[in-house]
DNA sequence: CTCTCTGCAAAAGGTTTGCACGTCC
DNA sequence: GGACGTGCAAACCTTTTGCAGAGAG
């Protein structure tokens, strides 16, 4: 793994004040050590985790995907009541969820706008608005 | 239960081209029975059946609502991952999700409109577009 | 040195399944 | 009669947790 990988994946750790240990350093660099949006789950992080010879173990994985989640480092998805996902891209945006595959990739679209949002009831605050394309192939 | 109530149920489940066997009927009544839309659990649909004297095993509602799911009768909704919602309004509409207390309702909304939506890319179709609007409270 | 994080294994929680029996047409 | 539905319990899968030891500041 490249220096520049690590470090950009310890800067993001930093920025949201989590302690830089071996075990998040290495999934932080997974995360965003190129720099790209990725969606991933707790299952692949761990086996690419495994891969790269991080001695990682799942509980950990899982540990640190939900304090990265509520640090505000990634945003958690879910679409299939199975498998939670997790993105590394903070903004609202839509997403395809490939039902074939059980996949979840970025939907091509910054015009995306939505017209007519109901106002939050009184006592209660939007929080987020999760928009889902689901995509059949045949 | 009244006799109106079993016979919506029924003709429900007769337009699905699904056998109206008792535990069906007695779900498809408690479902569709009175002519509201609904969010139900699994968990919620079964404690219904019992409370209601249909005698019903846990994994039959399980099963029972996939089957409904599958022919089109209700709409999974996945929210949080740990529980599943079923939505007997089928049309595409968004949902309020409460986080704090885990319930699923209808948003108040016929204007929303969703603008500049992705077209799907190739050899794909779009299935359904999920909005879920996520409320909290303080 | 203290507080937090990690790893393991075990538990939890929701959902599905295998199989024998019952029921609908 | 034959296919399909049901019930039970056990299996399953993802996620969480308890606790003892390791590591960061």
């Amino acid at each position: 793994m490249h220096d520049q990988t690590i470090e950009r994946g310890t800067t993001w750790l930093a920025d949201a004040g989590l302690r830089p240990t071996r075990q998040r350093v290495a999934l932080a660099a997974l995360l965003v050590g190129d720099g790209m949006d990725r969606h991933v789950t707790a299952e692949w992080l761990f086996e690419a985790a495994t891969k790269a010879g991080a001695g990682v173990s799942l509980a950990t994985v899982y540990n640190t995907l939900r304090a990265f989640s509520e640090a505000g480092l990634v945003r958690e998805i879910t679409v299939d009541g199975s498998r939670s996902y997790f993105d590394t891209n903070m903004t609202d945006h839509p997403h395809f969820y490939w039902e074939n595959d059980g996949k979840l990739t970025d939907a091509p679209s910054e015009e995306l706008r939505i017209e007519g949002l109901p106002k939050a009831p009184d006592g209660a605050r939007i929080s987020a608005v999760d928009v889902v394309i689901r995509l059949r192939r045949d």
